[in-house]
DNA sequence: AAGCCGGGGTC
DNA sequence: GACCCAGGCTT
């Protein structure tokens, strides 16, 4: 059989078989051109099952590309909040802006337009075109690689640039006149649904056939990919500080800076226990010097708590760093007296640490008004008074630090997490933390 | 070209 | 617990 033939034994059976297996998913229920590019944003990454609620309740609350406009940021984060990466979400707000202000609202049918929204790159441009419009442009994704390298038996490295570019030329012979919507969608339905990653469904596919990875025996070995490095271990020490007196009932949460790692979310306060060896997780810090240090990282950002406890472990896991974090519960302290004790005892325990572990020189921050250990001991030896937000006890529950590069703090209730967005590792700590989940430790010590 | 960006699934 | 899933942006 020649390449011209099996290529179009390709088109004519996947086509024929996605108009019958086609799955009805929400965004697939019209041929709204925002519906496409919201679900194809959320896609990326993300698995179709994750996908619906979140498509569902976006959809719900910003019908359209004005109501995503005018929305405040804040509230869209909220509503990608636990689906992770979530500049998809700042760039699809801002992208909706461009949309209004150079297309009167209407997404752009131009490729060129299309590409220059914010977040839309190769394969999401291709996507809104082809399924959108029924343009015949090639929506080249991981799904789409995967099987073109198994039928037509493509050894090039998937990972390589190079290797996109001849895929998107060769998925762009493959599309049957005016069927570039079902076909593309069908596509990926396939490397979804038939041809998958680990265990390949070659029985019941609908172009087997002629399949040349499948003839050779190497769909278990293909697509050619190289593997991701591993991610580096992060030891972390998390404060929940337990308000009092006027914050009683509240915890301490802080957002985190405008870029970068998890940009723009609420957390809780946390630190660096120390800087990790090349290639070596740090492991895990003894309580004593861990919350004297975290009591040291808590007045250099401007409050006074002791920390009374291991509430918890938790471990959470990102495509490049591990954060295995120490979860120490503290309670807020009538701040003037506290400090210089706590200075002292944050200083005493790193000196022990770093003695005992042979730290040297200490690593810079990674983030942006993070700080580390080693900062913070910094900070201890620059700062001879507690800073200035003691003093200026704001109306509400914000509080900032009183530095030019700090973070935005708050003293929480459980009625305030709807409005602010959190990491999973967060949310769930914190959720626990209202639910009472850490009240055994604490009274264990107490 | 390589690193930065989350979270969840399977086995 | 080990392994898998990867588009777009930045540098």
């Amino acid at each position: 059989m020649g390449l011209l033939e099996q290529k179009r034994h390709f088109s004519v059976n996947l086509l024929d078989w996605y108009m019958v297996n086609r799955r009805d998913l929400p965004w697939r229920r019209h041929n709204n051109p925002y519906f496409t590019w919201v679900s194809e944003i959320m896609l990326q990454q993300t698995r179709v099952d994750t996908v619906i609620p979140y498509f569902n309740r976006f959809i719900g609350n910003f019908p359209t590309v004005q109501a995503l406009a005018e929305a405040p940021e804040e509230e869209v984060l909220k509503n990608w909040e636990g689906l992770g990466y979530y500049s998809r979400a700042r760039n699809l707000q801002a992208a909706a802006r461009q949309v209004m202000e150079l297309h009167g609202g209407e997404m752009p049918q131009d490729k060129q337009a299309v590409f220059a929204l914010k977040g839309v790159g190769p394969y999401t441009a291709g996507a809104i075109l082809s399924i959108a419009f029924n343009q015949s442009q090639p929506a080249v994704d991981g799904n789409v690689m995967r099987v073109l390298s198994r039928y037509f038996l493509i050894d090039e490295d998937i990972m390589k640039g190079s290797t996109r570019v001849l895929m998107e030329e060769l998925a762009g012979e493959l599309i049957p006149e005016g069927r570039a919507r079902d076909f593309n969608q069908a596509l990926m339905e396939l490397g979804a649904l038939v041809c998958t990653p680990k265990a390949p469904h070659c029985l019941t596919c609908p172009v087997m056939e002629h399949c040349s990875g499948r003839i050779a025996g190497r769909e278990l070995t293909l697509p050619v990919k190289t593997k991701a490095k591993p991610p580096r271990p992060e030891q972390r020490l998390v404060a929940i500080v337990e308000g009092r007196g006027a914050h009683r009932g509240r915890v301490l949460v802080r957002q985190r800076p405008a870029t970068g790692l998890l940009a723009r979310m609420w957390e809780l306060p946390h630190v660096l226990a120390a800087p990790a060896a090349a290639g070596k997780a740090a492991g895990p810090l003894a309580d004593e010097p861990a919350m004297a240090l975290l009591a040291g990282s808590l007045w250099a950002e401007g409050f006074a708590a002791r920390p009374e406890g291991l509430a918890t472990h938790a471990e959470h896991v990102f495509s490049h760093i591990v954060w295995s974090l120490q979860v120490y519960k503290c309670t807020e302290q009538d701040q003037s007296n506290e400090l210089p004790l706590i200075a002292a005892e944050a200083r005493a325990a790193y000196d022990a640490q770093a003695s005992a572990k042979e730290i040297t020189a200490p690593a810079q921050a990674s983030e942006p008004g993070i700080t580390d250990a080693a900062n913070i001991l910094g900070s201890l030896d620059e700062q001879g008074e507690p800073l200035s937000v003691f003093a200026a006890s704001s109306s509400a529950h914000d509080v900032a630090t009183g530095k030019g590069d700090g973070l935005t703090y708050r003293w929480i209730g459980p009625e305030d997490m709807d409005k602010m967005a959190f990491p999973n590792i967060f949310l769930k700590l914190i959720t626990s933390y209202f639910a009472g989940s850490y009240e055994q430790q604490s009274e264990e010590l107490n």
